[in-house]
DNA sequence: AAACGATTTTGACTTTTGTCAAAAGATTGA
DNA sequence: TCAATCTTTTGACAAAAGTCAAAATCGTTT
């Protein structure tokens, strides 16, 4: 998941940069059920969620929706594959609430990398945190049971609990929705 | 996994920068059974396979071993985690054929970022192959049956299935090792 | 408040996967 | 070559998770 684990206190930015680099970003809002990005289309755009909740999503071969992921205050909104690769996207990104956020296109951020030597040291940052967070998410589907996952979750995430369908979690963690359901009566 | 996406022609190198990125990059053996790296160290090398195979691995709160990846002929060893964060490793790598691989330190690594431009888009390149393995493993994982997910290794890495333990395999794709060889059974 | 739609729970049942232990097979090294 | 060890298969059974359909619940809108 994406929430939290990224701060720009951490990069030894100039106040040059500082100023730099949120010059690139703009202030953006979304009605809730509007779409970031859709799939097929090539991902443009790095969101940074300030207020709100998204999901990202995909179907699959069966036409079942699968949420691959959640963005809430603090995180990044990125469709890694699509952005990086510039191809087009097998997800969705949609609100489910009213979003605030800014912004930052491909484009823009590209020039970046020219304007501001610690672009670089930022994104390489950036992609190592994505990189730890899918490889922790591959372990708990590779060791855990469903149960186990859901505990998990729950404690990563308390307030997702509150803020979002059982489905989208119960696919989150790879389980039926009614499995889930029986799993959480369990205690 | 970690095998044949990467290729040094995709950069436009100039031939300065080939020689002066080979230069850092050192020969070196390993014996079946030795290890690459071990639970607790910092990781301090990427290796580039040119000759033989090995695995990564862990062990899990019931003391299983959970095998995470291979490494064959012209894949880059990695223990992203612990290399990119400079925390101690959770994962051993060990040779399971004998080993012709070159390496580089992280230390020289780092310089390289000074000596040679393209230094930094080819980690960058790097990172973003492993983000969308990553994606894609999971994704197997959370929606594919044990079944489907055995297929899938076996059309993704068929010269593996020969040369490695079945129970390897079992662990890579999270499924007991007697249940794996019952899937094998049913063709 | 009633009604509609979406979400969640539940029941009955099936399928998949895990567990444990023993047997069979393969590999290795003395 | 033969024993010792490791790996794989198998059987009998148990547990986990999926399926399908119906009921219950919740939220919204009228």
């Amino acid at each position: 998941m994406n929430i939290g684990k990224w701060s720009i206190d951490k990069y030894n930015f100039t106040e040059e940069e500082i100023k730099l680099t949120l010059s690139h970003f703009v202030p953006q809002q979304m009605k809730a059920n509007e779409f970031f990005l859709k799939a097929g289309e090539i991902s443009n755009f790095i969101g940074y969620v300030t207020r709100g909740l998204l999901r990202s999503y995909f179907y699959d071969d069966q036409a079942n929706e699968i949420t691959t992921g959640f963005f809430a205050e603090g995180s990044l909104i990125v469709a890694a594959d699509s952005f990086n690769n510039r191809f087009p996207s097998k997800e969705y990104i949609k609100a489910i609430e009213d979003v605030e956020m800014s912004v930052i296109s491909y484009k823009d951020q590209m020039e970046l990398y020219q304007q501001i030597p610690a672009w670089h040291q930022i994104c390489k940052e950036l992609g190592d945190i994505k990189i730890s967070e899918m490889l922790e998410r591959a372990e708990s589907f590779q060791t855990l049971s469903a149960h186990e996952r859901y505990q998990q979750f729950c404690e990563a995430y308390p307030n997702l609990l509150q803020r979002v369908n059982l489905g989208y979690i119960a696919s989150f963690i790879g389980v039926d929705n009614a499995t889930l359901s029986r799993i959480r009566k369990k205690k």
